[in-house]
DNA sequence: AGTCGCAAGATCGCATACAATTTGAACTCG
DNA sequence: CGAGTTCAAATTGTATGCGATCTTGCGACT
């Protein structure tokens, strides 16, 4: 395994050495280096992380809240697998709370948050005109950064920490459940958000980001072929 | 301190033993036998329940994600005392989310479930006859377990857990900013948001919701009085 | 041959021990 | 008498050890 891609802990600083782990960790479930459904043993990740159970502990624990991690008590730390029923319920939500933050961001947005986007989208363009999976999964994290950085403008920090549960776990659907074909037509769509957003339009802005939300769920296949836990392990190995 | 009110860790069986000290805190902050402010130091809360300073951490830990405590590190963790402005922020996320709770609630909503909050409204209503700083307590949380109750019946494991942490610190907001003459309010808006529901009129419902929270943040005193950190010493001894 | 039971191994839950950091106070010096 | 410094008490951060629980492989019994 080599989720620890290159962290060496002196760079984040001294602080809590729990969140760097829960932060590599997210990183790599959310860019599906770590399979919905891996194990994740406290032994071992404190391992990779050179720490002890102790902390490695804290971290799953805090990615559990987060319902990126599933415990089972006495068995251990999973990467969630969500259901097609969670998957759903994901999206409703964020149907819910995004066009409120877009309501939300379109009063506070300054011009420097403007071009901040603008770099954000190119960016996202680039992996876009890629191909292979590393690029599918910068892309898929590229398109989460866009809606994060929304949430960040609109200066509700309660509202920026659902979006960032929401967006990790639509992350981890995404990847379960994309239809891998048609998955690169989020981009445009960001575009003409910022460009509503740009012009003072909320109205728009809300009306584009529900059907973007929209279309980012209908490229899913959501068939419930699961029963309970069994398949996790079909899918995984 | 009785913090742990009438506790014996049988009840809730074997289960997570932190998961309970977790809900005896939150039960006790929401409630208000623990002042904002107060600290929660890591062995009073294991001497209290009876455990290490192991899984007194990890329910302090899981405090801390929800935003009801506030740990700083090497320092230790304290019951959150929330500013005006993360108070502002709490309402505007209820005023996003809870009239797509309503709308939610609507579609799934049964006569059983009906019954169920009939018999919670009367509970809250006994609450609000009686006087004194229990009967008080009693009633903001009923107060916030109708709004929990609303939420359970939309189906939506995730914005029930939003909705968990944002009644939570509203409990809080309300503590701690609440203008306590006129705080018995809510209970007659509860009644109509239920008649509303169950004759089927979404729209009403959304509306009255709306109205509702705007009433309960309108009944605090927000006025920013605090500057940083130096006030929290300042209010809590 | 199939099934049940049992024991060994692995992993987690929790407690405890030790190290690191902060805080507050006593003490010294100007 | 006040300011600065040093040290000790308290508290958190982290590691590790032990018991409990679950899994799994092997063997005996039907």
């Amino acid at each position: 395994m080599n989720i620890s891609e290159t962290i060496t802990f002196s760079d984040t600083g001294p602080e809590d050495r729990s969140s760097t782990i829960r932060e590599a960790l997210r990183n790599a479930i959310i860019d599906r280096r770590l399979a919905p459904g891996t194990k994740l043993s406290e032994a071992e990740v404190g391992a990779l992380f050179d720490v002890s159970r102790t902390v490695a502990r804290a971290a799953l624990q805090m990615l559990t809240f987060e319902g990126l991690v599933k415990t089972e008590r006495n068995r251990g730390a999973f990467v969630s697998h969500p259901s097609p029923d969670e998957a759903r319920q994901v999206f409703a939500s964020r149907r819910l709370i995004e066009p409120g933050i877009v309501a939300g961001a379109l009063e506070r947005i300054t011009p420097s948050d403007i071009a901040h986007f603008r770099r954000q989208l190119e960016e996202e363009a680039r992996h876009m005109n890629e191909r292979g999976p590393a690029a599918r999964r910068a892309e898929i994290k590229a398109s989460g950064d866009f809606h994060l950085l929304l949430a960040s403008v609109c200066g509700n920090a309660i509202l920026q920490k659902f979006m960032d549960e929401l967006v990790a776990r639509s992350s981890l659907v995404i990847a379960l459940y994309g239809r891998s074909g048609i998955s690169s037509c989020g981009h445009a769509e960001h575009s003409a958000i910022l460009d509503a957003l740009e012009n003072g339009d909320g109205k728009r802005a809300s009306t584009l980001m529900i059907h973007h939300i929209d279309h980012i769920e209908a490229d899913l296949d959501l068939q419930l072929k699961q029963g309970s836990g069994l398949k996790d392990a079909l899918s995984l190995s």
